[in-house]
Order: C-alpha cells, then structure tokens, then sequence
RNA sequence: GCAGCUAUAGCUCAGUUGGUUAGAGCGCCUGGUUGUGGACCAGGAGGUCCUUAGUUCAAAUCUAAGUAGCUGUACCA
C-alpha cells in the first residue's frame, strides 16, 4: 500500500507556467483582439508562424555542449537538428521575411501574438512562458515608420481601456546614449563593446534603483537587499557625474514638450556626431506624431530610456504606466508593458541585405493586472447559464429538448450529464456558478410545467434564513411556470 | 549564477526549554433532508512533520549535507 502512495506523482505545473480560466482567459482574449483590432486598422497583415524554429535561425548557435544556448527550451528532433521554443515573435518574423522575400510587399507590415517561451527563473509577474503581441514594419529606413509605431502604441493601450494619461509612450533614440558615451572618451569604448553595454545596462536601472542606484553601478558596485554585490563598471568620477546629470535631465525633460526637450539635448551635447544625429531622427518623428495630433499626454521624448541592448540601433519606444500601485507595504510605479524599436541588422543574419525594420510588443500579462488593479477588467461578469436536472433518468430526451430550446433562444444552456441524485445536481450547478437549475419531476409534469430556481438569489436569501424548517423547504427562490411559457419567464427573469 | 529566507493535512498556518497518540481554521466527504445547492447541527476521511545522515534515552523541534520553493540581485540574443 505505501510503496503504491510512493509512486502517486505530485500534481504539480512546472515554475514560471500558469493555468489560465475563467475570467482571466476572457481577458487575455479581449485584449489580444482590441490590440489587434487597432493594429489592423492602421493596415497590418496578420501572421501567424510556428512556436518551434530551428536553433540556428532563432539567433542562437550549436556550441560543443549539449544545450545551444540558456534561456532557450531546445531539443534535438528526429533529423539531429537542433530545435527551439520561440523567445519572441520576432525571430519567426525575420525567418518568414527572409524565406518570402521576393513575393512580399515591402515594406511589409505585419501583427502576430502569440505565447513565447524563455528557460529564465520566473519571478513576480515573469514567466516561463507569457503571450505577446506585436508589430513589425521591415524594410523602412523612413522615421515615418518610427512614429507610426508611436501612435499606433498609443492607440492599441487605449483601446484595452487604460486611459490618456494613466499610460504614455516614451520616445528616445540610442544614438543619444551611444553619443553621450562617445563624448566621455572612455578608453576601449565603442558601440557593443563590454564598457559600452556595461554602461548601457547601468542606466536601464534607473527606473528600478534610482539614481544613486545607477551611480554604485557605474563606479565600483552596489550591494542589494540580500547583502550580494554587483561589480560596477568602474567609471571615473567625472564621467559618472556627466552621466548623472545626463540622467536627471531626462528626468526632467519629462514634463517639457518635446520639442523644448529635444533643444535643450541639443544645447547640452550638441557637439557630437552621434548624437546629432539622434536628435535629427528624434526631430522628424516628433514633428509626424505633432501634425497627427498625439500630443505629450501621449508620447514624451526621455533620454533614459534604454531598450533591449542587444539589436537596437536607433529609435526606441517604451509604454509605460504611470499610476502608482499601492501594495501592503510599499507604494511601487507599475512599470513598462511594452515596448519595440528600430532594429536596422536583425534580418541581415538571414538575408544578408541590410533590411532596416522597426517593431513593437507588448506583453499582456503586465497589462492584464495592470488593467484588473485599474478595475477596468470586467470581474465577475455575471454568467447567463442555465443547468437543467435530471429528474428521471428515462426521460432525458425531454431534458436535452429544453436545453436545446433554450440554447435556440440564445440562453447557455446544458443538462447534467453526470449520475448524481438531485442534491449532487444542485451542487454541481452552484459550483459551475450557474444562474438558475430547472427542474422537471413527477409534481411539474403532472401539470406540464416546470420549476426554474434562481440559485443567486436563493444564495443571497440563504444568510438570512435561521429557521432550520424554512430551509427544508428550499423554495424561497423558486417559481413554477408553464412549460409553454417557460422562455418567455427565463427572458423576464433576467431581464433580456 | 550569486545572496538571504523558508519547507508540518488539499489550502493557510500553530506546535512551548527536545518529551509520550502532531493540532486549528478553511476546504472535502457522509448524515440530519430517499425532490433541493448556498445557512445551521452532528460525524468522518485526510500526515514520509521535504530527503538523507548525525547528536540524544528521546527529534516536527538541535547539527550537517542535499532537494524544492519564495525574495532580492545578475543575465535575458
């Protein structure tokens, strides 16, 4: 006996996967179709590619050790290739452009979502395994594409519900970093090498660590709450200051237009190539999005932005939340739940031409809990369902005839399928949360009608019945009715 | 990966300086009620106290290692 209890295997989900019901799958759904809806509107195809890829062309490489690469599930399949769950949408996408070059209309603009997957320790709100939705438009080097993303992010988080200034889409270029960079003189810099990224990954903190956060990084290191330490980038002095002030700027160009902004950039570093010509690129998409009409309460031009480090080369977009959320002891921002970039090499890998693109995604379990914290989901959308008991298990046809009638009047309806007795059938259909149990037994046929009981408001009743007979009697919330008329009093009932 | 914390019933947890048969609430099942879910009452099932080794007359309790989970941090093409 105890050597079989052994071997029951624990009912368990692998970390950093969840199970999705009820109201939270609706939601998921609702959302994934107004963001598509919108990027529809702006003329996007649809796409959908596969969840596997080959390893190769998702970016990764065979090393000499068995697994291609962290933070990708792979497997061999049955050719000894190497095959991978996709980590984003993108790589799909740059496989599918690349294989249909020739036929596709360039640019071509398309949106896909779908679940992707990364072998990463999950965390607060980070998955294993978590559903996106993008935009991509490949072969535009015109910033006329950068703003239309912009806009059409700005358009696609409105439609989910969050409103104008609950949320806003923050512009910057990583030509401004790499310029600044530049501008230091730091020794072994250049575009993607260690000091560069090092420096860039510091930065991307600030929303996180703050500024002081930002400057133990940049110099000698920080520890963190556990007592572990993180080495710093080991900066002089004087340029962890430029960068500094660099930082709080950004902070405070928040509140200006963006044109006054990008000015006041320009004054401060205006000597540099690089970052001239950031601010070029930033100044033509600013002007796009001013005639369009979306103004600063919808996208801001801030400096601090730093975006995905690996394959971003200019333009960078992130949406973010700005209400604060209240937790049982602390006040936290909520954060980004977004974001996309130009990305001018990435389909190079698999084409060879430079093919100049620019993206979006947004990641919808960040803007689902946004949205149910917001109270804007729809919590408890009271559910039109009918069960229909068997009384007599002979006369089941009659059973699924009501059901059938009432499903043609465009009522939920089912019949028990189960074997249990009346009472088992009442629990299951207050279980299933459903509105109302019919029921049709000797008494109702006797009379050809039948009894619909309203279990909500008979659960409401029940706090306030003390009298152990009246309970017996159960019908406090019942009805008899015509079986003619039984629709009709369904519709009444609830009031359709 | 690094660091800190935690591991007792399906869930949330209590369990005294190491002491005899390990508890509670919720949930689940049965009955009160063979035609009534949800209130109420009565009863019941359910435990490798994470694993292994050690200390001890005696370990859920102390020690060590392992494992898993949580949190922070790093990485995230």
């Amino acid at each position: 006996m105890s050597s079989e209890k052994k071997k029951k295997i624990k009912p368990q989900r692998p970390r950093g996967f969840e199970d999705l019901s009820g109201n939270d799958l609706t939601e998921l759904n609702r959302l994934r179709d107004s963001i598509q809806k919108t990027y529809s509107l702006y003329g996007f195809d649809a796409l959908e590619t596969g969840i596997i890829e080959y390893s190769d062309v998702i970016g990764s490489f065979l090393p000499d050790q068995d697994r291609p690469n962290e933070g990708v599930f792979s497997f061999e399949d049955d050719d000894n290739k190497w095959v991978s769950l996709r980590y984003d949408l993108t790589s799909g996408l740059a496989r599918y452009v690349a294989e249909n070059y020739d036929s596709l209309p360039k640019p071509y603009r398309r949106y896909q979502s779908g679940w992707v997957f990364r072998n990463e320790k999950p965390g607060p709100g980070r998955f294993r395994q978590f559903f996106q939705i993008d935009a991509d438009s490949i072969g535009s080097d015109n910033p006329l594409s950068d703003a239309e993303m912009c806009m059409m992010f700005s358009d696609a988080i409105e439609s989910t519900g969050i409103e104008r200034g609950d949320y806003v889409i923050r512009l910057n270029n990583r030509k401004i970093l790499d310029g600044l960079i530049d501008s230091l003189n730091i020794s072994g810099n250049k575009s993607g090498s260690d000091i560069n990224l090092a420096i860039m990954r510091s930065i991307d903190k600030l929303d996180r660590l703050g500024l002081k956060g930002v400057e133990q990084l940049l110099g000698e290191g920080r520890k963190d709450e556990s007592g572990d330490y993180t080495k710093g980038a080991g900066l002089e002095n004087s340029s962890i200051k430029e960068i500094l002030l660099f930082l709080e700027h950004g902070i405070d160009s928040k509140n200006l237009n963006r044109k006054k902004s990008l000015e006041n950039l320009s004054k401060q570093f205006g000597s540099n190539d690089i970052f001239s010509e950031a601010i070029e690129e930033l100044d033509q998409i600013s002007s796009i999005i001013d005639v369009a009409g979306y103004d600063e309460k919808r996208i801001i031009v801030d400096p601090s932005v730093v975006r995905g480090l690996g394959y971003y080369t200019g333009p960078v977009y992130e949406a973010d939340l700005t209400f604060n959320i209240e937790t049982d002891d602390s006040i936290e921002k909520f954060g980004s739940v977004g974001g996309g970039g130009r990305y001018d090499d990435l389909i190079t890998r698999l084409k060879g031409a430079r093919v100049p693109s620019a993206g979006i995604s947004v990641g919808v379990s960040r803007l689902s809990s946004a949205l149910k914290y917001l109270k804007k989901q729809n919590i408890n959308k009271e559910k039109l369902s009918v069960v229909v008991l068997v009384m007599d298990k002979e006369k089941r046809s009659l059973y699924y005839k009501i059901a059938s009638q009432l499903r043609s009047a465009g009522i939920p309806s089912e019949c028990y399928v189960g074997d249990g007795g009346m009472k088992a059938q009442l629990k299951y259909a207050d279980k299933r949360q459903a509105r109302l149990a019919l029921i049709l037994g000797e008494d109702e046929e006797a009379s050809s009608s039948i009894t619909i009981k309203d279990l909500m408001a008979g659960k409401e009743a029940s706090g306030e019945i003390l009298d152990n007979e009246e309970w017996r009697s159960g019908k406090v919330s019942q009805k008899t009715v015509s079986l003619d008329s039984l629709v009709e009093e369904i519709k009444t009932l609830l009031e359709l």
